[in-house]
DNA sequence: ATATTTACATACATACATGATAGTATATAT
DNA sequence: ATATATACTATCATGTATGTATGTAAATAT
């Protein structure tokens, strides 16, 4: 075949992805066929061996462009500064607004949660980003910390077992929410959710 | 092969339900082979097609032993009486305890939650069980209800938002620890974490 | 201008899982 | 006592996916 340009082989990786994307999606890892994805990009098997070497890199490749978001929703609300209240609510609207909103994050989500079975040869994969998981709950630990010297998160529990209901939480309710979209609004229940968090289910004593 | 007893039929039914279950949550589902399955319980894949016809109903047959453990847990809490929050205390801690000490529970849910693809051909099977929870999330709905009519829960919520954010609560703190088991302890941990959604992460006024 | 690399397409070798079919010996019904 | 249903085993037919090896024509390097 004409070889492309480097442009033009770019491009076709990147459509490669978006087909990945597509299809993974829809159909589960295991469950679609390397020939599935190079059709729909408009490509043969070739190229994805040419462009990724086999049927697992393409798959990280795939989730590798999503590693950060979440850490990088969590970052930018801790900058904007406020009360520490206020950013932990800044916390839970922005990753809900964002799971509602952007539908390739969505998809990638659907994907890596519902529509990946951890087998043993991917858990080896998959370890680095548990890692990230890892680094995004020691920063919530922190940032629960500076709340409990400021006297703003209560002092009488541990910051990483805060830090844990909080995360909790919020992949809890996302992962119920992606397992059925439309019985309910994500951007709707995020408040609500976070006022539970932060003030309790039960009736507060006025001050 | 010369014919088995009903009760040995029945006994090679459940060997081969141990089976799927224990070659299942290692390899996940649609990495096994039922000649896999079939060895482990000492017998050829043909027993599986006679006792269940497929790998699907093989699968959703080991999923039916599980479908109303949790419901059965809240509902038993609900049963034992107290006051509400002592009710929603007891779930939490209840439901922790059981995933961390029933090995087999601990293995379907892995199952479930890791190593199943949601694939279009299961989906339509496993709509069944989302009524399972929509049943539970209903339930807790209801003694929401209940506690605000009682004033033992916030009445400036909606029920249903509450109901939810308990289940995400609880849902994500599993997830969580299923996902890296040795982290940190569940029944240790679901104390903190029913205080937090009864009383908030915030320090609370004197009454 | 030529050599070499690139970016794939094509073809193949291998492997393997599912489901279907046929066979069989005994348990159970009558 | 005989007939039939049962609980499998053994075998096969078919489909299908992965990875690899080879081919190739243009882009790029020199």
């Amino acid at each position: 075949m004409a070889r492309k340009t480097k442009q033009e082989a770019a491009m076709t990786r990147e459509s490669l992805l978006v087909a990945a994307r597509s299809v993974f999606s829809r159909q589960g890892y295991a469950n679609t066929t390397l020939e599935q994805v190079a059709q729909e990009a408009g490509v043969t098997r070739g190229a994805i061996y040419w462009h990724f070497g086999s049927k697992v890199e393409l798959y990280l490749a795939l989730l590798d462009q999503y590693s950060t978001y979440s850490s990088d929703i969590v970052q930018a609300a801790a900058l904007q500064g406020g009360g520490l209240v206020d950013i932990f609510r800044r916390i839970s609207i922005r990753l809900c607004e964002a799971v509602e909103t952007d539908k390739a994050l969505r998809e990638v989500m659907e994907l890596s949660l519902f529509k990946t079975e951890r087998t043993p040869e991917l858990l080896a994969a998959l370890q680095a980003r548990q890692k990230t998981e890892q680094a995004l709950l020691n920063g919530i630990a922190e940032v629960v910390r500076r709340g409990m010297q400021s006297s703003e998160l209560r002092a009488d529990l541990e910051p990483l077992d805060i830090a844990r209901t909080f995360l909790a939480f919020q992949n809890g309710l996302i992962y119920m929410w992606l397992q059925n979209p439309y019985s309910f609004s994500l951007r709707e229940i995020a408040p609500a959710m976070a006022e539970i968090f932060l003030k309790g289910s039960t009736p507060r004593p006025v001050s």
